[in-house]
DNA sequence: ATTATTGTTGAATAAATATTCAATCAATAA
DNA sequence: TTATTGATTGAATATTTATTCAACAATAAT
């Protein structure tokens, strides 16, 4: 027969890390439709015929990275939520963990570079479209949700939460994509200038 | 002869401006590389052919733009550096004035979004990285020039200036992408909730 | 009306690129 | 060893799309 099975399954699963690693920086620094098969293989390091072995296609690729950065937004905004502490501690923690990840992380960068840029175009796979339209809003009801709580214990200024989590999140975004074409310049903004759009000042 | 050369001027302008209309709507939502020739041709209402005897390639058209749309945003910026007005209020009349583009013009919001993501982008013409490399700056120093003089007279906060105005341009760019998705449901937030990053409160 | 000029089309053509595939290679269980 | 299985390659092939071009149309000066 064969070589052993478990070990297969060990080096497959590390060549498609390899692939995803390599799609997700083009995906998110070039685009779906600019990065080639052969750039992807190049990049990876081997034959353009390999991808084919370990994904349908390049959509394919495409659909699960975005599956994939999702999964870890959510996953990270539920966390949060469910950490025991102050409701403006949390947008403090959420953003400065997540900035932590864009000066530290190329993985994490990449994966928030590639959630800007691709909810926002019209040119993606069905499929990448329908995840994006099920789990785009989830990481904004969790902060409108964290943010009404600090608004009841009074922490929080009293705007219109669903504003107030547009901003976070259109702030966080905006930083994203400066950072992935100016990483050698950035530096992250004090923490404070960010919460003072939340502080409710009296 | 031919016909009248002044009128046939003014056609051609008017044709080159349906291309660049419907050229900016695609390049925008579904980006340089998604966009065909075709696309454009049938968007403006007219052959594949014609968009060849009015520009040179589809880079061609798609350089134009980004010089038009870094003009269109560095005079602006310029504009609002010389207004007499209190430095905070400059901050707060910029806010409003591109939130009232992204909300009621079309084509500023699409303008927006072309500059956030093109400029995001590294799989673009030379020439466009270019212009984008020389003229991606100049709002950031506005803004941060603002800054600098409403921190001599108090009016706004003493942080980094160069922070600041990065989180400003942030937050706007941010704003500019969920608005292009989400037209439908996109309410612009309160300017103070903004301008409360900038406020200096004591 | 005729003619010169530019506008316009849609069908080639040429390039670029995704995808397939036949052949070879490497590992290992027998 | 050797037979079997999956990995890997690189060269086809198929598809998509930019660009060119020959033909026709419209216009207006003569």
């Amino acid at each position: 027969m064969g070589r052993n099975k478990e070990l297969n399954e060990l080096m497959k699963d590390e060549r498609k890390q390899q692939i995803f690693s390599s799609a997700l920086k083009l995906f998110a620094t070039r685009g779906l439709a600019s990065t080639k098969i052969a750039d992807i293989a190049q990049d990876a390091g081997f034959s353009q015929g390999l991808v084919y072995h370990y994904f349908k296609s390049k959509d394919d690729i495409f659909i699960q990275l975005i599956k994939m950065a999702f999964t870890q937004l959510n996953s990270a905004a539920k966390q949060l939520e469910h950490f025991d502490l102050p409701h403006l501690q949390k947008l403090k923690i959420a953003y400065e963990s997540m900035m932590d990840g864009l000066v530290h992380h190329e993985d994490a960068a990449l994966t928030h570079l590639l959630i800007a840029t691709s909810s926002a175009s019209e040119s993606i796979p069905d499929e990448a479209r329908l995840i994006i339209d099920e789990q785009y809003f989830f990481p904004y009801e969790v902060i409108r949700r964290i943010i009404e709580a600090g608004q009841t214990d009074g922490s929080i200024v009293s705007k219109n939460s669903r504003d107030l989590a547009l901003l976070f999140w259109s702030t966080i975004r905006g930083l994203s994509i400066y950072r992935a074409t100016h990483h050698d310049t950035f530096v992250v903004p004090e923490v404070e200038s960010f919460l003072a759009m939340f502080r409710n000042k009296e």
